[in-house]
DNA sequence: CGCATTTGAGAAAACCTTTTCCTTCACGCT
DNA sequence: AGCGTGAAGGAAAAGGTTTTCTCAAATGCG
């Protein structure tokens, strides 16, 4: 008792509307927070009957209730997380850890994550450790001691990574835009191979046949499910596909330039379309061809990946690119999570499917119409 | 006694090597990880002993300590965060919250500070608050539910925004790549002018003297620093402006092209030297010169802002730029943040030196020895 | 050998909440 | 009057750790 009206006198000098008061100088620890015993005892009841009645539990009269929150809210009172965590076994806190730095590609993931997580009042610690095992293990160190219900992993590079040895084995660990070995885990990916077969038929269908394929490094898994997909979608409507067609190369837009060059330098039946591993590929190429003086979409149809609008509403003309859905792939993270973390089971690779965005450099509808505009 | 024991027993299901017991199926919750009282229990030793064994504190012979650290490793044990920063009045936990979504320019601060403060063992919470200020109010609410120990603020538009409304007044609080009009905050910012002087400067120093500046739109405070450096080094020089050199438009690489158009058709004195507001507009402005036969740098000079690879890279020729040293901005906010958790007490604009990066677009002598190894 | 000092380790408080179990009181019933 | 019932609220444990205080044993000294 004694104690609780000790730590109200301490606490009035910041928590009414005094600012006067604040301490200046070398105070190196801030005055305490309201906690629930000062909120009790500012109601003149005890400790536990303000949790319940903050928290709209047990039997109180609506008398005292009213009196603890009003009092609670005098005192700008918020429960420690801490404390509550403590004795739920629950911390409300998911960690995100990325191998690589965080990219261009993760940014739309994590935000979407965070909005859904946010939603559920979970919060989330990020942690970046690029390509260094031991301080991603430090981090994993970290994250443990702060007993995170769940980890997603995630990485710029779309190859497998080890898995994250996590000691307690039923903590929910996600890959999300990367993938691991472990038949265990989950992993959630976009699905390059549908997402490939979509740019592709949507070439057929405008009438190209030369379809060739632009695209980054072999060994890049997503380089070659893609490409899988080119080829399915080429089979299917059985149009013969030429090995000169396929190109593999940097991530850039040099390459797309130079590619281009490779592709139609003397060549008797150049392609009349490209459909290419990245915007950026893609972006390059389309400025090759114009440099060239073949007309885009007219002549020659380009397709991207990535839907970058840096690089698709830059590109003259805009370019048709493949949407990997990324925030779809981040809200579908989180929900995944907190599935597991209710304690569902997932495991395997998942694989959430692409868009494809038309604009004029594949259409030649829309292009004719612009020119009709513009004429 | 029973109860250690008892604990000790339900943990070898996990802790050991034994992974085939791990539960399958509905289980929700996982098993509790290993507590120090498990540790001293395995150690034969009491749970404050077994505390002090771990953290090399208290007076202990050397045996105990080994004895207990030894039973810790076996257990896998983690002291649990929580439980250990409900009694230091320490969270080591800081929050960063961003009014805009997580830009580009956000990523390389974010980074750089993450592994800034993961250094001092300080976790981040990451949220983001897409011009919502419910939700912003939201976050803050569950930030300081979770006791951080510092604010981190930050947004992709560089206006000044609305103060945090922290209760705990002497909370660190720390706009970085923002600007609030609170007085009493500390905002960490690159030197826009300083930046700008960098730029002109060097276009001076290669000879220019017709220095046209094309950029985003007037309402950024950016531009107009950035506006207020080119001036200011003009004026050094002793050379007359023009007001019609001076081009506000949008951020992109077509108002790039639209303006070189604007200051090139028709002019009897055309500038001799583009200083662009960002990478965008400069890598536009290129392509428009190129494409009207002018030589990029020989007869207009290019400098671009913002060191954007994927821009400044891709164009031809590479394009200088201006770089804000993000990273750097990045750390001195966790340095800042430190020293203001322990007590420091730091106020006001602070801004960052930039540094020029040279590349072929505005460096006569690289061109010519390009072209000479090309020859 | 007896006392003072040091060494080693345990007990318990404190950090802040929630929740379970009790106690107290008032009331209505037989 | 005695008893059961229900309402209202308090006491205390639990959650995991650190730290201070206390106590016992062992050592040093005269």
């Amino acid at each position: 008792m004694v104690r609780a009206e000790k730590r109200l006198r301490s606490l009035s000098a910041w928590g009414g509307m005094s600012d006067d008061e604040t301490i200046r100088g070398e105070a190196p620890r801030y005055p305490d927070r309201a906690t629930i015993r000062d909120v009790a005892a500012r109601a003149g009841v005890s400790i536990g009957t303000a949790s319940k009645a903050l928290n709209d539990n047990g039997r109180l009269k609506q008398e005292t209730r009213d009196k603890v929150i009003a009092a609670a809210q005098a005192l700008g009172f918020r429960p420690n997380a801490m404390a509550q965590s403590l004795h739920r076994t629950r911390s409300m806190t998911v960690g995100i850890l990325t191998t690589d730095s965080f990219g261009r590609f993760i940014f739309p993931i994590l935000e979407a994550l965070e909005e859904m997580l946010a939603g559920h009042g979970i919060a989330i610690f990020m942690c970046n450790a690029t390509d260094d095992p031991v301080r991603e293990q430090q981090h994993l160190d970290q994250l443990l001691g702060k007993r995170i219900d769940g980890l997603l992993v995630t990485a710029r590079r779309m190859d497998t990574r080890p898995a994250i040895a996590v000691p307690a084995r039923s903590m929910p660990v996600i890959y999300v835009f990367s993938q691991t070995d472990d038949p265990d885990a989950l992993c959630l990916l976009p699905d390059d191979r549908g997402g490939a077969i979509l740019a592709v038929q949507h070439l057929i269908d405008g009438g190209r046949r030369r379809i060739a394929h632009i695209t980054g490094p072999a060994e890049f898994e997503a380089v070659n499910l893609r490409h899988a997909g080119y080829l399915e979608a080429m089979a299917a409507s059985g149009i013969a596909v030429s090995a000169e067609y396929y190109r593999n190369g940097q991530w850039s837009e040099a390459w797309g330039r130079e590619a281009v060059e490779q592709l139609f330098d003397g060549q008797s039946e150049p392609p009349d379309a490209l459909f290419c591993g990245n915007d950026q590929i893609a972006r390059g190429a389309t400025d090759a061809l114009r440099e060239r003086g073949l007309s885009v979409p007219r002549q020659v149809a380009v397709v991207g990946f990535d839907n970058w609008d840096v690089m698709t509403l830059a590109a003259r003309p805009p370019l048709s690119s493949i949407d990997m859905n990324l925030r779809a792939l981040g809200r579908a993270a989180g929900e995944r999570l907190i599935a597991m973390i209710a304690g569902e089971r997932l495991t395997g690779v998942e694989r959430l499917s692409c868009s494809l965005v038309v604009r004029q450099s594949s259409d030649i509808t829309r292009t004719k119409e612009k020119t009709e505009e513009t004429l």
